[in-house]
DNA sequence: ATAGGGTTAG
């Protein structure tokens, strides 16, 4: 095996470089070694497989590159984008020499896999070298804080952007403004976006998505405005879906038509996210109809605006549309996801097609390969409440393991659904494992008092009530206890 | 060579 690898490859590179090797007599040694490492980066480039890749690497060894750090550089990259995250730790801790390139790429790496956390770790290690952080790796590590929601971290890498003389650099400062938006800091967002000498697409979308995010979409869309009277750019589809989205979560036709006019004008509506974005958009305004129009008019939707149209089609209680588009798409062979089956699942309850639900629950692993979670068993708990059949919901979501606030949300279903039909025996049990999943619920305890209640034990429901009212989280009899996170 | 923004659920 060895053997004939190594004169094929011999034979390819004299190929791919006998026409420039002849000519260079006087460094021909020098000249080999350069062109033979562009060779590999390059096939480093345009790796698919697992398999090219070690190949790769092990001939980089053989050609004495083990020690280059632009060389293992690619290496790591190319580890990175097959999800090798563990061949590219190990390729980064045998690097005699990293730069400021094999840390970012690292950090990349990790972000991308959701291990957000590790980024920041490694930043730590980083700084205990000589090697300086540069605008890409402040961009990374931001983006790392934003996923984590960690303003704390977030203020302090913005801190160093400033000491690093960065505080005016566009990669950076739009990162800042994407983070401090995630964080729910609108005015921080909006002085950074302001105190840019220079701004792009990018740092508008980032502004605009903030505004969005944080119950603003007015001031999105005035932003938005801003940015086409502007004459700077066009708007990409990044910023189109920000856009769209906005009107979606306002529940604005008239904006959602007006900003559909603009994908129309700009030539973007053939976009798979655009028109996913404008599916779901229709729906929340209240017409399923237009998604539909929309959704036809895709050529081949992928399962993002599948499941905009499914899930769209189940709020308005077309629960048939919604499996039928469902069916459509196992047919045409387009994997469904997580999201699919609670559009599926929704459907079904809000039709009443209950025993179908179930049957979906039940073949989501092993037919279409996808893990039911706890959203799902609660959106099933809920269909089997809404009909009564308590016991049931009851049994099912004692079956499962859940942690949490999904654990609260799940309890919360039943306890709602054994209040409906007075099974107060439930409605306790539910009760005990809210508070347990988390005690700092306010409308658990609540309704624990209900409860107690209902069964009659006056003397439990009186003391829990100033129970609460010591440790500060008596509510007024009376308000909504189906609130389960109170926004912030 | 490395980087920043967007789309489906609750």
């Amino acid at each position: 095996m060895k053997r004939a690898l190594r004169p094929n490859l011999i034979n390819s590179l004299s190929t791919s470089f006998s026409s420039s090797l002849p000519q260079q007599h006087k460094l021909p040694s020098l000249h080999f070694h350069t062109n033979i490492k562009a060779h590999f980066v390059a096939k480093l480039q345009t790796c698919k497989d697992l398999a090219s890749a070690t190949s790769t690497h092990s001939n980089i060894v053989k050609f004495g590159f083990s020690n280059d750090t632009f060389a293992a550089n690619h290496l790591i990259n190319c580890y990175l984008r097959l999800f090798r995250i563990d061949n590219a730790q190990k390729l980064f801790d045998e690097m005699p020499q990293r730069n400021v390139v094999s840390w970012t790429s690292l950090m990349a790496g990790y972000v991308g896999l959701d291990q957000a956390n590790m980024a920041l770790c490694l930043f730590r290690q980083m700084q205990g070298t000589v090697v300086l952080p540069n605008e890409f790796t402040f961009a990374t590590l931001i983006n790392a804080c934003s996923i984590l929601v960690n303003l704390e971290i977030g203020r302090r890498l913005h801190a160093l952007v400033e000491v690093s003389g960065l505080q005016s650099n566009l990669v950076a400062c739009s990162s800042l403004v994407d983070m401090y938006g995630k964080c729910n800091h609108v005015v921080e967002a909006r002085l950074i976006f302001d105190s840019m000498c220079t701004r792009n697409v990018v740092s508008w979308t980032s502004m605009i998505t903030t505004y969005s995010q944080n119950a603003q979409g007015h001031t999105a869309l005035q932003l938005f405005k801003e940015f086409n009277h502007s004459g700077l750019d066009r708007p990409n589809h990044f910023m189109l879906s920000s856009a769209i989205n906005t009107c979606a979560s306002l529940g604005s036709l008239s904006d959602g038509k007006i900003t559909h006019g603009v994908v129309i004008r700009l030539g973007q509506d053939a976009s798979d996210v655009i028109a996913s974005a404008l599916v779901d958009m229709y729906a929340k305004c209240g017409c399923v109809n237009y998604s539909a129009k929309v959704f036809r008019r895709i050529s081949i939707p992928s399962v993002i605006p599948y499941t905009s149209m499914i899930v769209g089609a189940a709020k308005y209680g077309l629960g048939t549309l919604s499996l039928q588009l469902f069916q459509e798409m196992v047919v045409r062979s387009i994997k469904p996801n997580d999201v699919t089956f609670v559009g599926v699942l929704h459907a079904c309850s809000h039709s009443g097609l209950v025993d179908k639900g179930l049957e979906l629950l039940n073949s989501m692993n092993g037919k279409y390969g996808v893990i039911p979670d706890a959203k799902h068993y609660t959106c099933v708990a809920d269909m089997l409440g809404r009909v009564g059949r308590i016991e049931e919901a009851y049994e099912l979501a004692k079956s499962v393991q859940v942690e949490g606030d999904a654990r609260a949300m799940l309890w919360g279903t039943i306890l709602s659904a054994s209040r409906l039909y007075g099974r107060v025996d439930i409605a306790l049990e539910a009760s005990n494992r809210i508070l347990e999943s988390n005690p700092e619920v306010d409308g658990a305890y609540v309704t624990l008092v209900n409860a107690y209640a209902l069964a009659g034990d006056w003397e439990n429901a009186h003391n829990l009530r100033s129970e609460m009212k010591h440790t500060g989280v008596y509510k007024e009899p009376g308000s909504s206890w189906i609130e389960v996170k109170e926004p912030t």
